[in-house]
DNA sequence: TTCCTGACAATGC
DNA sequence: AGCATTGCCAGGA
C-alpha cells in the first residue's frame, strides 16, 4: 500500500483537539501553551497552539483563550497591546493574581485531575 | 520548493 | 533574573 511516513497534522485537525483542550481549563487557572498542546495528544506543538488562538483571534467567544500564558508565566503578547490588557484583566477578574507581569504556576497552574491546592 | 515568521520552549551564560 | 541561542513545526509569500 502507498506509504504514508507520518501523518502531517493540519490546522483542520489539530484546531478542534487544542480548543477542546483549553474549554477544559477551569476558571482561576492557567495552562501553557505546551501544556495544551500536549493534552491535546500533539507533544512538541506549543506554537501550534498560539497559531490556533491567533486564527480564531477572539471568534470563540466560548473559549478561555486568556487562561493560556507561555511557560515563562507570562502572557505572550505584546505589552502594549489590547490583547494583553484584556487578557491580564480576565485572569485578574477570575482571581488570578500576578507577581509583577507574571503568574505563578505554582499556584494557578492547571494540573487536571488533582485538587485545588489550599496553602 | 526555499526562506522567513511566529499568542512557544529548553538550555546555557 | 535576564538575555541569546537553538530546536521545534506549521503557514504563508
Amino acid at each position: 500500500m502507498t506509504r504514508v511516513p507520518s501523518k502531517p497534522i493540519t490546522a483542520a485537525d489539530a484546531y478542534p483537539l487544542i480548543f477542546a483542550v483549553i474549554r477544559r481549563i477551569p476558571r482561576g487557572k492557567v495552562a501553557s501553551y505546551a501544556q495544551i498542546a500536549y493534552a491535546a495528544g500533539l507533544p512538541g506543538r506549543a506554537r501550534m497552539v498560539g497559531r490556533a488562538l491567533a486564527d480564531a483571534g477572539g471568534a470563540g467567544p466560548k473559549l478561555p483563550w486568556h487562561r493560556v500564558i507561555n511557560a515563562q508565566g507570562r502572557i505572550a503578547l505584546p505589552r502594549s497591546s489590547e490583547a494583553y490588557v484584556e487578557q491580564k484583566s480576565r485572569l485578574i477578574a477570575e482571581g488570578v493574581l500576578f507577581e509583577g507581569d507574571r503568574v505563578s504556576f505554582t499556584r494557578y497552574g492547571w494540573k487536571r485531575g488533582s485538587a485545588p491546592v489550599l496553602d
